[in-house]
DNA sequence: CTGAAAGCGCTTACAG
DNA sequence: CTGAAAGCGCTTACAG
């Protein structure tokens, strides 16, 4: 009924407990002989090394969590946190590291996460969206573990070695900003993101710098990157400041909620508005009509941040990564095409 | 620099480290002086206990694992995963056990899963979704560990301590199609949920029985409880079986979906068709007609499994549990209302 | 109430 | 190549 343990493989192999765990490690000096005697008990007994004697003896854990700010539904909602989590899961996937799920919301929460981290459980950390007053990087500011951010650096102190792997936001903007211009819009309004994490800022900001001049308060409007809230920031813009003729909106839900009040309220997209989102989501392809969008390349965030966390975990000094976006041109800002539903 | 333990504790607070261990484990009998002391040193230098050292004197791991059956874009798309888990998180709030969430999906994933948790990691398991044939379930057979199923049992091996906390599949079914057929509908179709699920099986048959003799293949149309399958398959259900007059759909995004489509294709809801999601989130009262639906008490789900799951570990008989659902009348079934945008 | 000691199951220099 | 032994940092009977 007790679990096997390494002196019973020893036993049954007829070897000393420390070959039968160089065996087990992949020593480079062992004889076959040792070997096969070792991996044969092994499968008869089914046997596994208890991680914590293991993590006892070597000081490492075999595993790294994943930081997740808050667990809101608009979180659940978010395809990107979807597309970022299968993506550090792709980079792990020929490590053999385990993968914690940590979140944060409450103070309990956060403070919780924190003590899992600190109660020394894992080796690494890749934080998904740090908040600009994030508590739970707060709370590691003094660690030695290594973290990665998926995302631009919030302002406040973090652990002595950290990366970011994330998209060049502001030229993602720009790059939105640019197209709507090129298509001939003269006032373009902004649906901006959850304004507690870093990047809904640095968008604005982005966007109120490419303005310049003809920046006007009264052309944007904080959403929460889901699309109720731009289902609602788009029934007060128009109120609000006339002659809106483009609407940016910092990701392609809050997008397609503006699309979607537009078109109850009688505007034509493209005909009389343009609108473009940010992400280039499946949903965006799928929008009617279809969103131009800013792509970025999400999946491969994931596992870049996972394969720099390996690198900083095997001592290497990985490199920061920014990845440039890419303008996605489709029938929401392409006069020419008509959406119809038949044909 | 090296990290403080039990030893550096028990030199700084003037005991032994067997009285250290006493005082931070709750023992009664501790003098008042000793007690002091020991707190004084831990809070002075921030220690923490090292819990692989604690696990392998004790051999419990003080975690749990949250299982999910796999991480799709529709999982987390899915509001009833973001409540559950928020649910789970509640109920374990007061105990000091960690969280660790665990998704299968590729066969590397369900294997690592299943890895992990037989490697020893965790103490207890909560399966938040289990497919018909879950390979995680399958994997852990002949584990000894405790299991909390929320949702109906699969028809697998599963490990010999389990339990089931979850709602009433058939109650509710019967609910909204009692409560369409009082409201005068005759032909009642049924977009489902998804088919790897149990639950949408246990549904689907729900529907069948409650039919009877008048069960007809082209009134049913899967879908896999997102928005858009709800929008597909009402875009097939009316041209291949007319006279359709009320839909009942296995969630409320799927409802919300086909509301859409009715609404482009013509369709007044109430008026000419009635509409039944279930769920009950907050996107169905946000809907337009608000959305009528069965409610599930999901958190209270999420946090009984949690407290089932604590039960078992701490060697109680804990019961079953599956919670009523209850029947949310609102403007999709209510032939009085006439909603309109402006007042 | 408390100390000394054994033990949890591994890994890893150290000799040979 | 491999065994014997020390050590990782805790917990917990066992005496007293």
């Amino acid at each position: 009924m007790s679990r096997t343990t390494i002196n019973d493989i020893a036993a049954l192999a007829g070897v000393s407990k420390g070959t039968v765990s160089r065996v087990l490690n992949g020593h480079p000096r062992v004889s076959e002989r040792s070997q096969e005697a070792v991996w044969q008990a092994v499968t008869q007994t089914g046997y596994r090394a208890n991680v914590h004697a293991r993590s006892l003896a070597t000081g490492r854990n075999n595993a790294i969590a994943l930081l997740i700010a808050a667990a809101s539904e608009q979180l659940f909602n978010d395809p990107t946190f979807a597309e970022l989590i299968e993506g550090v899961r792709d980079g792990l996937l020929d490590s053999d590291l385990s993968l914690v799920i940590l979140m944060g919301g409450s103070e309990i929460e956060d403070h919780r996460t924190v003590s899992y981290i600190k109660a020394g459980h894992v080796d690494g950390l890749i934080h998904l969206n740090p908040f600009i007053d994030d508590p739970i990087t707060a709370g590691l500011a003094d660690s030695a573990l290594p973290l990665v951010l998926c995302g631009p650096r919030p302002p406040i102190p973090l652990p002595r070695r950290n990366w970011l792997v994330t998209m060049d936001d502001v030229g993602g903007v720009r790059q939105a900003l640019d197209h709507l211009a090129s298509r001939g819009a003269r006032t373009i309004a902004m649906i901006g993101g959850d304004p507690r994490g870093v990047s809904a800022g640095i968008r604005f900001q982005a966007y109120r710098d490419w303005l310049g001049p003809n920046f006007d308060p009264d052309l944007f409007e904080p959403g929460d990157y889901g699309t109720g809230s731009g289902n609602v920031a788009f029934g007060r813009l128009p109120d609000r400041r006339p002659g809106i003729d483009a609407l940016f909106c910092a990701s392609d839900r809050m997008a397609i909620g503006a699309l979607e009040t537009a078109y109850r309220r009688g505007r034509h997209v493209p005909g009389d508005l343009l609108v473009m989102g940010f992400d280039d989501h499946q949903i965006a392809a799928q929008a009617d009509p279809p969103l131009s969008t800013i792509h970025q390349p999400i999946r491969e965030i994931g596992r870049t941040a996972a394969s720099t966390l390996l690198a900083a975990m095997a001592g290497e000094t990985p490199s920061d990564k920014i990845f440039p976006t890419q303008l996605v041109v489709r029938g929401s800002t392409w006069p020419q095409s008509t959406p119809t539903d038949s044909h």
